[in-house]
DNA sequence: TAGCCGTGGGC
DNA sequence: TGCCCAAGGCT
């Protein structure tokens, strides 16, 4: 749930987690709908599958424990030499290293570093520097010193370096470069999309559409949504000749109209009523308000839907 | 190697 | 508001 992801903002997701699949085995024989379900608008998806499977070759392969090693470690699925890094130093406390965001920040400020942490020489620098700087001994804690001191200190913008106790020590600090290290790769250009969505109401039931298996937000639920034909005329939206987006819907008096977003993409979207006529396509269900708890829904859907 | 995959918060 | 960034991993 960590990667890439704020603390605060996975702790709800890790409480209603943790209560509902409290043990490896109840994850591994969890269904992989009743997992993202549970994993529904943290992001990410691929992560609760990977999880999931990573459970059962953990059930399967390990006899219900987590590998003490690092290969052991790295062979789970969705388990990389970051996480690896962690669970190991942090679970078992062993001597090991990580480099994360945090991290790659810290030691590009500390040691002005001029490579860019994400092309490859950039991470092999990092990582002999973060196992040169490792201690014998508590490496667990010292990983997260590092990280905590990137979260709350050596951040991004608005950086404390009155706070820091490396501050005496720091060469971007000494040479007036903070702002300037780490040193960033040129961003591509987001892309933006312009989206439809519909609301259609059945009494207290809601319409909602399975996205296919494969690609972004695979396998989740949302409203029907559709993307709009953008000013250069393309990608406009097949909807069903059985159903109508009529006017835009007010939520608390104002256009719903809602911005997102999806790495490299700015995403707006309008929702509109919609009535439906004849059948549905196979994808649509009507849905009660006590499933959708249940169901794997998109973070878009949950904020249509006001969940 | 670089592109892809979500979402929320800070500024 | 719009942009940047975050306890990464996979292909």
């Amino acid at each position: 749930m960590l990667q890439q992801t704020r603390v605060e903002t996975v702790v709800d997701y890790w409480l209603r987690f943790m209560a509902e699949l409290p043990t490896v085995q109840a994850l591994a024989a969890a269904e992989v709908e009743h997992v993202l379900s549970l994993w529904s608008g943290l992001g990410y998806y691929s992560r609760a599958r990977r999880l999931r499977a990573a459970a059962l070759a953990i059930v399967g392969d390990h006899g219900g424990e987590f590998p003490r090693t690092r290969a052991g470690a790295r062979a789970l699925p969705g388990v990389g030499p970051y996480t690896a890094g962690a669970v190991l130093s942090m679970a078992y406390d062993l001597p090991e290293a990580l480099v994360d965001g945090n991290v790659a920040r810290v030691f590009s400020r500390l040691f002005a570093l001029e490579e860019q942490p994400a092309s490859t020489a950039g991470q092999r620098e990092l990582w002999r520097l973060a196992w040169e700087c490792l201690p014998e001994q508590g490496a667990g804690e010292w990983n997260q010193a590092l990280m905590e001191l990137g979260a709350t200190v050596c951040t991004a913008r608005a950086v404390r370096c009155g706070e820091c106790p490396l501050a005496t020590v720091c060469r971007a600090r000494a040479t007036d470069r903070v702002a300037e290290l780490p040193r960033l790769a040129r961003p591509t250009p987001p892309v933006s999309v312009s989206l439809e969505i519909a609301w259609a109401r059945r009494g207290p039931l809601v319409l909602l559409e399975k996205r296919p298996p494969q690609g972004r937000l695979a396998g989740l639920w949302e409203p029907p949504t559709r993307e709009v034909e953008n000013g250069a005329g393309q990608k406009s939206g097949l909807w069903p000749p059985e159903f109508r987006a009529q006017k835009t819907l007010r939520l608390g008096g104002t256009l719903a109209r809602l911005s997102h977003s999806i790495t490299r993409h700015a995403i707006r979207a309008e929702v509109r009523e919609a009535a439906v006529e004849g059948s549905l396509p196979t994808a649509w269900h009507w849905v009660g308000p006590g499933d959708l708890w249940r169901m794997a829904l998109t973070g878009m859907a949950k904020k249509v839907l006001r969940l």
